[in-house]
DNA sequence: ACCTGAACACCGTTCAAGT
DNA sequence: ACCTGAACACCGTTCAAGT
């Protein structure tokens, strides 16, 4: 009887499995995708896994490490083939971007924390590679690439992360608001270029990653870094 | 005799005073410039105003107004008048550009803040109206000017956020040096771009920033929008 | 209208102790 | 080496009650 016992509550609980930062990271995983970043935290990932808040600590040295590596799974996802013949690198690498930013797009809080917490992991490291390559092809010297490749990702970056704004965050769409309305309401005297930009200043959500892009692959390929540097 | 005691002791807790919206955003500007923002909490700001933290939310909606409050306090501190003669508006706007930044850099996690919850206070309002202004006398469209003035702010702030990384956060330097390490002993075969770009992919700290600007004025006032934008 | 005490529902991280 | 319970030191926000 109390044979029976046994493997009955095996079933009931199944053989909570062993901690590993492989499963932490999925988990934490999960938990984004189902309930946002914010959610992920050690304490309700500890929970999921059927543990205290303590044991993750073997595995991942703080709350930051964790969203990092949580990004770098996300990164996976990113389209590096992207369509477009081998010679018409200024499309590939637009639509490589394109990707980058639209994962980011579908959590612009990791975003956020891709801006302060640098990534280094697997998955960031190839689509370095990629656009640096895609980049050099245009001729560019390599400072311009490799300074210019940064600044790419840092725009794909902060627009997802400001995408936070209007998605997700309940409070932040207000924000949004509060801005249209006071750029819209200001004087005329005091602001007068405000004014003078107004439609276009607030307009055009669409087209503006792409313009965004463009604006800086002509600049990166049309400016030389400062010479006496590496 | 009870007549005496009730001046002294006013003496002692200096008439604490009523509480206001400026009062409060000044408080908070204080405790961050003196131990930084992640001290600029309700609870903290409460009693640092002898009161509890329910009683503020009678001048303040939540952290996030709060935070935008601060950073419009602090963006009073930019230099919008800029040396450089009235027709040199690219030294001008750099100049200006590079005050922000700065300005910024001695808070990176309010630029961070900024990011996400746009601000739309009057020093930001000063400041849009100048860039637009500036910006504008490149003689490029009004489209590319409105957007492009976006691009400007946008990396400034991001720069500055990045920059929290370096300065400031205790285990963001690990960060930077784990993606050094890891770009450095990168392997020539799986990564040969990112080889190839090395040196230079960490390098030039300083000049990086006045180089980004080029790059975006450049890259604006030479890439058209698309037609039928506003 | 403004202010408050108290509560609800959470956090990250550490550390001594166990296995 | 890995895991845990318990504690320390905090959070934001709400709400009924008071002035």
């Amino acid at each position: 009887m109390t044979v029976r016992r046994e493997p009955m509550s095996r079933r009931e609980r199944p053989a909570k499995p062993a901690l590993s930062r492989p499963g932490i990271v999925d988990t934490a995983v999960r938990i984004m995708r189902a309930e946002g970043l914010d959610k992920v935290t050690m304490r309700r990932l500890a929970q999921e896994l059927d543990t205290g808040p303590a044991s993750l600590y073997v595995y991942v040295s703080n709350t930051a490490e964790l969203h990092a590596a949580v990004l770098d799974a996300l990164l996976g996802e990113v389209d590096l083939a992207a369509e477009g013949g081998e010679e018409n690198w200024r499309e590939q690498l637009m639509a490589v971007l394109t990707s980058y930013t639209m994962v980011l797009f579908q959590h612009p809080q990791l975003a956020r924390s891709a801006l302060v917490a640098r990534p280094s992991g697997e998955n960031y490291l190839r689509l370095l590679n990629r656009i640096l390559d895609l980049l050099s092809r245009s001729g560019a010297a390599v400072e311009q690439v490799a300074w210019g490749v940064d600044k790419l990702l840092q725009t794909a970056t902060a627009t997802a992360a400001e995408h936070s704004a209007r998605k997700g965050d309940p409070a932040a769409q207000e924000d949004w608001d509060a801005l249209t309305g006071v750029l819209h309401s200001v004087d005329e005297n005091t602001h007068p270029a405000v004014r003078a930009h107004m439609p276009a200043l607030i307009g055009g959500a669409g087209e503006r990653l792409r313009w965004g892009f463009e604006v800086l692959i002509n600049g990166i390929t049309s400016t030389p870094v400062p010479r006496g540097d590496s």
